[in-house]
DNA sequence: CGCGAGCTTGACGTTGTTCAACTAGAGTGG
DNA sequence: CCACTCTAGTTGAACAACGTCAAGCTCGCG
């Protein structure tokens, strides 16, 4: 397991690449207004509805970014993996959270204050910046999810999800993953056992494997074609 | 019709909130780098997968926004009004533009240099503050809109739709539009046929009332019950 | 008058969800 | 060690929701 302290900001490797627009002073002040934590798997780090005080980055682990509804629906937007942060877009508008963020494997995070990051976008504007392109980059992957769940059928939307997982979570194939079939559901719209029924067929295509937790695209091209065609 | 330029944006009535945090020396700057623009309804402000160079400051009319995918499905995901500017969030990122813009009603809009827009988040603390605060609503926005269609059957969707076009884009009731049912499925995932089907079970019910282009709610406690029941 | 765009309706088929049952494996306590 | 339970995965059948298709309708306009 990671160290559950990083000694300071300034000498932390596992800082977010925004606050490399920060000077050393700078990372000194973000060092006092913060605090390390360690969660375990499954445990909430914050709530859609709940108050938002503090930016999360993750230093270690993996977050699934979630909205909820009444009726107990729940889609995945996202994930949040190490060296990287939380854009919390309440932060600027009402101070609430919109989506929630889980634990879904062992995980180590930082939370800085929300002033001290706001206030650090009106002092550096390399900063501001950074912050903005980040907050871009997570509004583009929004209008991505919602165009993939809106305009595309159950394979098409499963084969975006497994590409997604590939590609951009994980960085590998195959991918070792502690999501359960349910997850994969919540990623693409669609219920556990349509999930189940999409995986197999795309399993007697030959198309992808799984091995427990492993999952593996033998055939990328045609997954790319099922999600091209919806 | 309103005038096809305004003389500065010094004295630009119509200037959208988020250069309040200019000075008046920079507001010049903004000046020197817009373009007054007119377009008649329907025609496309910019599309899609397209460059951007500019970001559009809309002063008349009304913009739809929608992304568009291969099998020419087209999701609204919001409109832009009057004194409010459309959010770019490929600035940053790609230099593309990830959803279309098309005018729906005859509409005037300055285009503003995306250089100089990014310098003024550079150089203007507030500004960027102010720039921030307006992408966060947007992606709020989103993960609502998302939240409805992916949460929510028919019904529930037609509710946010009508609540979503009274309270926020119209900010009237009854309110006059020429959005076409299209555009109403449109907004909220479902073909045309079905929009026009889950109106006349509304109509019938009493919730509301449409008269030409004119659509009135009258029972807007019982329509927000049906958005919460999905 | 004829045309085209938008609107409406009904019949029909497909997609995907719901529900229920069953299986496998992991953990727990007697 | 064995029942017990709990979670996750799987499967099939029935069903509901929704989209598709085709036809007819209205209304404004050239």
């Amino acid at each position: 397991m990671s160290k559950l302290l990083e000694s300071s900001c300034l000498h932390c490797k596992k800082r977010s690449d925004i606050f490399e627009a920060l000077s050393d002073e700078e990372l000194d002040r973000v060092d006092m207004c913060r605090v390390n934590m360690r969660y375990h798997a499954g445990e909430i780090i914050f709530k859609q509805g709940s108050p938002c005080y503090d930016f999360v980055c993750v230093t270690s682990g993996l977050v699934k970014l979630y909205i909820e509804s009444e009726n107990d629906h729940r889609l995945i937007i996202g994930f949040a993996k190490p060296i990287d942060y939380i854009f919390v877009p309440g932060a600027y508008v009402d101070k609430r959270h919109h989506f929630s963020a889980v634990a879904c494997e062992d995980t180590t995070a930082c939370l800085v204050e929300a002033d001290m990051i706001q206030n650090m976008v009106k002092t550096n504007p390399n900063f501001a910046s950074s912050f903005i392109r980040k907050i871009s980059a997570q509004s583009i992957a929004l209008l991505e999810q919602i165009s993939s769940i809106t305009h595309k059928q159950i394979p098409g939307r499963m084969a975006d999800t497994l590409i997604y997982l590939s590609t951009k979570v994980y960085n590998s194939n195959p991918f070792t993953t502690n999501l359960i079939r349910q997850d994969l559901a919540d990623l693409s719209g669609m219920t556990k056992e349509s999930a189940i029924r999409v995986l197999k067929t795309f399993k007697e295509d030959d198309l992808i494997r799984i091995d427990g937790n492993q999952i593996e695209i033998i055939n990328q091209p045609m997954l790319e074609t099922i999600s091209r065609n919806g």
